[in-house]
DNA sequence: TTGTACGCGTTATCAT
DNA sequence: ATGATAACGCGTACAA
């Protein structure tokens, strides 16, 4: 068995309960008295124990994670290993540790959940995703457990505190960047339309649009997976339109490479026959040929501030919810041109 | 407060003994009661408390990931989210949780470790990195906590229980893939010396061509961290050289990306002037142009294989020390093929 | 078959 | 400033 408080007590010749004073680092305990203990932890190579700790103190100094379920293509984004990085981060800063859950199908990942609430391994969650009429959030919610959720929530808006960026002005501004390059026939290649980040994008879209005196055309409008056959068939489709497009907002990086594959066999070529823009700019986004004119969304401050303001919601539980968005920035690379004008060809 | 086991008792007149004890399902409770206490769960909505359970059965049925530094190119690799869906199903398949570390420095890493494995948030970790001289590693070992590495540890071998591809024989045979196709100047591009995967690779590259009898050139070794800037320097250096290699050993997927944007900046083509052939075979190899030939290490298969060990390791403490080797599998795709013979082209 | 009583390692509330 | 003592919620040896 470990070494425990109650050993480093006897060997300080002071009550367990000074001990745990001292750990707490509590003013009412002599400098003297402190530093005897101290010695005596030392020597032992005591370590507190978390779990007992978070038996008596109602509190665990963990958070969960809820990904998105494992089979779904969105799981295998380059934005994981990123948002994680930023979630690790802020909790580190406030001494939190992380714990995990997934599954395969939204059922497991509602069992886990539950568990993981109810059990009481966790003090709040982070929802990695946001769908529309999500069973888990609707659990949180209804129990009143410290959450927040990263993306924009489909309802009740008002009443979660959430994380996100700007999508809609996001994509708004990448088509307005568009139009003003020269493009009227513009489409959108989107992801799942389930999730709240391809609606806000797809809104933005249609907004840049609308205020440009452009008609929407709805076979402008394709809707694939994020990854990348996906992408192949929602190319093939526009390119076989009687009128294609002439530029492209497509709702993600990866889904983006898929374009510019499909593009390439297809003997297209980016930029000059088409213009691509896309978000998230993911490591891929330079890396790819030609490199991707991108909404950097700063993955990882998502990430960085959504444990933040759990941690902050956790410790102060009567404070009203709040929202934040994370800025966003284009990086123009060199996806995007001004479109040919194809009707002096014609004439001449 | 939540509802206990004791409140559950008191609404089935029994004692809370009793109600743990049709918890764990014990035989020697009459079905009789063990309805009887199922319906009052039931009807006041009981979940048992993790935290309770852990203090009480010294057990906490998680396991703890140790994740590379955040810092750390390697972070990025979407093998990350490939691992930690196997783990995930690993786990879950017996019940276990999931709980993470990170850290930016290697301090920060180990202090997370300690706090976690003396704190017993933990039955057991995983080490999703293999690197020489680990101070983590060391910790473990010496403290006999149950533990598996990911990859091939640099020493103790024998003591230790680990999954690994054999990554000797992999890079073994797609270079003699490449001698076959006719190749003689075949370079290695590796990642991170520290790693142990990318000294594997580069001994089963050098014994291959050992083999066949082909010189050992230096120039032909560079190494280079995993990702992309990484990659592009390293064929810079290659190309310059008075014979240039004809083919490429590519340490992973994601520098092999590199190296063809670098390649194509050049102006040299992919198979006709230069052969490439990658590891880990990650989604983007199917999405370069041209699609990579990369050699499947089944990374899913090392994250679940990783955690059944592990959770069979806590489960039977006495077992002897094992290793489990993941298969791997060359995939052709199109970015090798023969060398141009030039000599016939200068003859002309 | 079931109940009693204690322990798991802490924190927190009273006292002193 | 410090020490007893009682929780925290559950598992389990021992008793009955």
């Amino acid at each position: 068995m470990a070494v425990t408080i109650k050993d480093v007590a006897k060997m300080a010749k002071v009550a367990p309960s000074t001990v745990s004073r001292v750990i707490a680092n509590n003013p009412r305990i002599s400098e003297k008295t402190k530093q005897k203990v101290r010695e005596a932890m030392e020597q032992l190579g005591y370590h507190p124990n978390f779990i007992a700790r978070s038996l008596a103190s109602q509190s665990t100094r963990a958070i969960g994670l809820i990904m998105p379920s494992s089979t779904d293509v969105v799981f295998q984004n380059p934005f994981f290993p990123t948002v994680l990085r930023g979630l690790s981060e802020g909790a580190h800063e406030r001494h939190y540790a992380l714990h995990m859950t997934t599954g395969k199908t939204d059922d497991e990942i509602y069992e886990g959940v539950v568990q993981m609430v109810q059990g009481g391994r966790v003090d709040g969650v982070i929802l990695l995703y946001s769908k529309v009429e999500d069973k888990v959030l609707a659990f949180l919610k209804d129990r009143d457990f410290p959450f927040v959720v990263i993306g924009k929530p489909f309802s009740d808006e008002e009443e979660i505190t959430y994380v996100d960026n700007n999508n809609f002005r996001a994509a708004k501004e990448v088509t307005e960047y568009l139009i003003k390059l020269g493009h009227k026939q513009i489409a959108f290649v989107g992801g799942n339309l389930n999730l709240t980040v391809t609606v806000e994008r797809l809104l933005g879209y249609e907004k840049a649009l609308r205020d440009a005196g452009i008609e929407l055309v709805n076979e402008y409008i394709v809707h694939e997976e994020f990854l990348k056959e996906g992408g192949q068939e929602a190319v093939r489709e526009l390119i076989s339109l009687t009128k294609p497009p002439t530029a492209l907002v497509v709702a993600d990086d990866l889904m983006a490479l898929g374009v510019l594959n499909t593009l390439d066999e297809m003997g297209i070529k980016v930029p000059e026959d088409m213009s691509i823009i896309s978000f998230n700019n993911v490591l891929l986004a330079e890396m790819s040929r030609p490199p991707l004119t991108s909404v950097d969304i700063n993955i990882f401050d998502l990430g960085f501030e959504s444990a933040r303001s759990l941690i902050y919601r956790i410790e102060n539980p009567r404070e009203p919810v709040k929202r934040i968005i994370i800025p966003h920035k284009i990086v123009k690379r060199c996806s995007c041109s001004s479109p040919k004008t194809e009707e002096p060809q014609i004439v001449s």
